[in-house]
DNA sequence: GAAGAATATACCGATGCGGGAATATTGTTG
DNA sequence: CAACAATATTCCCGCATCGGTATATTCTTC
């Protein structure tokens, strides 16, 4: 799991801009406007999403449309699953085996 | 999604430290040598992850046991399959399609 | 209760991050 | 090219965070 992408989104106003962005492209105003921060605050945390490789840009006239790349988020969730038998019953069994094997044959 | 959790977990030491516990609780000692770390940062370290609610500590004889606890972690799963749409195909027809309607019907 | 092991806490210094304000840049239009 | 709109960049400041070191705390054992 790639550290960037979680500190890049352990700030609220890149969380909620990554949420606003959830539901298609957007403007710099637009999310400045949405969040209710002002425009240069709404350029440098784009930037910090960006060098995240989070969103990308592209030039439309006058504005830039940021949108969001699947790549870091899909990293993170498939890191998460790693974890899925910490919240799932059915192996409860199978890890009191495990731990029981541990204890009689210790790695180190 | 809940930007403590994040910001925990967006430290190397920590994240790593995550890992370790994935596979069963481990003690202080045990988690600053496997991550080459003096003791007291390992302490502090960990009790950043306590405080995040990630980790759970349990007093055993002369150490402390720490332990991951599920439900930071399963809070993030959720939150990230709320972009699932994202790097699934199946929906790059309905996508397109509702790009189209945004054309003809800006929102603003 | 003294000594030692395991862990936590306090203090310090360096560094980075976030917001504010001003300014630079880029593109558009008349 | 002048004026304007949208965005990016720079500079400054206050504050949090991280590592290092020293010390405190807690528990165990003799």
């Amino acid at each position: 799991m790639d550290v960037a992408t979680l500190s890049a989104l352990a700030e609220p106003n890149r969380l909620q801009m990554v949420e606003l962005l959830r539901d298609g492209p957007l403007t710099v105003g637009e999310i400045a406007d949405q969040l209710g921060i002002r425009q240069p605050q709404a350029s440098k945390h784009l930037k910090v999403l960006n060098e995240a490789r989070i969103v990308d840009v592209r030039p439309q006239a006058n504005q830039r449309i940021y949108n969001l790349r699947p790549e870091p988020l899909q990293d993170m969730q498939i890191w998460i699953q790693s974890f899925r038998r910490l919240w799932e019953d059915r192996f409860d069994r199978l890890d009191a085996y495990l731990e029981e094997l541990q204890k009689e044959n210790p790695t180190e």
